[in-house]
DNA sequence: CATGAATGAGCTTTCATTCAT
DNA sequence: AATGAATGAAAGCTCATTCAT
């Protein structure tokens, strides 16, 4: 397994390392809302400058291109997933499949709010430069691993079977977009929260009877 | 479940019918090659222009806006899924394993090939305009129907347990694209063949033991 | 005075007289009603093509240039408003009132067919290569001179007092087309059939009293 | 009557307001002489660009169309005429007959210098979009209005007849144009002094003698 | 640090005209 | 004489990025 490896920083013209960090998330959280709308390509630079409350000048003392923007869009999201479970408390519960119950729940919310932007990682993030890509896919690969580190616990305690779980992991968390991604055919004949519930049943069948 | 009802033709102002066809296959060949190297967004109209072997003036002829090229793209390459599954006697196959087994062998070899193909199909195709979406979306369709025939087959057989075929099929048409959609997360630790095998087995494992 | 002196004729390709001249009459019909509702410039040859039922490649064997056909619907047209005083016995009546009232009812009841065709002429004649204006203007100078005639005639009778009748024969003809340049203005108060009635008074007037 | 209402404003990206006006004046200028010499159809943005010293981002940056020049070109041109009379105390002239000579002959030393423009003004204005027409014409209709304020005056002085002050101060703006509209007629016996004077005796013929 | 006007290459699309059949 | 597919220059317009203030 190649080890994951990619920091990636975007350069500021600004000395204060403090306000760099605000003002990025300022400019994420601005420019988030049009790209989930329209999409990066359709968003030009007078709408994120607007959005994010900058002017164009100064927003370019925060980033360095456009790129940046949809950078800092992914990493701010990407916070969201990994912390949800993280400062939720899910790696407290003992019994694994109420974990994985719990996980996966608190995945589906996430899921349900932000459905677009799944989207939008998916059909955005390969127009980013290799280097920001990296950094996107290892911060994907965070994911991942708390989902193995749930199932190495089930293994752990004899409930799950699969003897490989990194394999199961990257299944699990590539079914949690299955909603963004598969909706609209699935959509015909379950609504969302129904979707959500049968892939729930679906993983938890797997991982306790394969 | 709501009917799907949707053709869409791309105009031209071309009178020969043949010719018609024939250089709209012509447009989607050059231009695929390009979408998949560098994406819709950033590839321009003269390169579909050079790549197609038409004039600008006269790659107009045939379509009205650049957006038809990508949707003739998507309708050639989407001809090859379907035809593939029916058109090598996959439907006479009578075990259900065996059955299922060949036709993920099928889709697999695709994908092997069009992996990045299958990326952009994902990640460009709710660029397009509604009415394009639709048709498009309904062609993928089509696809999932075609395992829920399997399915079914299996079932009436009594060698797959599924109660639910539809919603299985559209798992196994989504675990497809993994390979596409999550190699970059997979292939650190298996190569393309080794992940085609895997799910394949996963696959069969699920329609006969769940 | 200078003479007026053009005669243009559009060169074809084709050696049968006769045959051009009614494909090129079949042309300037087609195109005019395009050219009236659209403006010469936002028509395209393609919909000329259609409108006068020639192809493409045909059309062109009757003209030179797009220019071509503005040209010879502008023929066309102005044969309509001579022959209209020609024709109609207008120059056989005595009375030169009578006469005068007459031949303004007629060029009104032309202008309001034809209003639109009145400011085609009037907006793109400058649009079109020197030598064509030449004799499009020597055919318009022709409608002044009928009238010119009109006023001689009255003249000699001793009913009209006018001691230049070009001068008042280029206003009284400048003065048919103010419905059509200035209707936006003057139909604010009074429909088109109010505005002939109050121009052919206002110039009957004119030429009894002044 | 139906109320003149109408007020148009291009939009512009900048926030400068007095800029955007003094620029957007610097754009008409630079493109009536290109408008002039070679029309509205036939002048490219490139060209306007140029004539007017922005580049074409910028030039951007103060309409939103092509067509927003032609309407400022207007804007500025009318500004003109009106003032012409508002400015030069015309208005404070006593004598109905020496103030509508000399409203005539300041109209006629514009009409002089911009005669093209004049032509321009009748042969375009059709082109723009409703919206900008209605605009345009209501910033004639303020001319007519000018002169039409004057003939009352006469009429109230005793001094001139006119039943219909509305329609006869449209024949006069109308009569104003006749030079440059139908000058190449005219022309061949008049230089364009001589018709400026012939059109004022007229003139002042019509509203003292009928 | 902040402002926003300025830059100009690059984009998609149209269309008069030609010419092989 | 008739057909209509092919040509490609040129059009209008956008937008990421810079830089003087």
């Amino acid at each position: 397994m190649k080890k994951i490896n990619a920091k990636t920083e975007i350069v500021s013209q600004i000395k204060n390392r403090e306000l760099v960090k605000q003002k990025q998330i300022q400019i994420a959280m601005g420019a988030s809302k049009l790209f989930i709308k329209k999409g990066y390509g359709r968003t030009n630079i007078r709408e994120i400058s607007k959005a994010s409350g900058l002017t164009i000048g100064n927003l370019y003392d925060y980033i360095t291109k456009k790129e940046d923007v949809l950078y800092l869009v992914f990493e701010v999201f990407h916070k969201l997933w990994v912390n949800r479970l993280e400062e939720e408390g899910v790696y407290k519960i003992e019994d694994p499949v109420m974990q994985l119950r719990v996980a996966l729940q608190k995945m589906f919310e996430l899921v349900d709010v932000y459905r677009d932007m799944v989207l939008l990682m998916y059909t955005e993030t390969k127009l980013l430069p290799k280097e920001y890509i990296k950094t996107i896919l290892m911060k994907e690969g965070e994911l991942v691993q708390c989902f193995d580190k749930i199932l190495v616990h089930g293994v752990n305690k004899g409930v799950f079977k699969s003897k490989d779980t990194f394999f199961l992991a990257n299944i699990i968390v590539y079914l949690l977009s299955i909603e963004a991604l598969r909706g609209w055919s699935l959509r015909r004949r379950y609504d969302a929260s129904k979707i959500s519930a049968l892939i729930t049943e679906f993983i938890v069948d797997i991982v306790t009877k394969l």
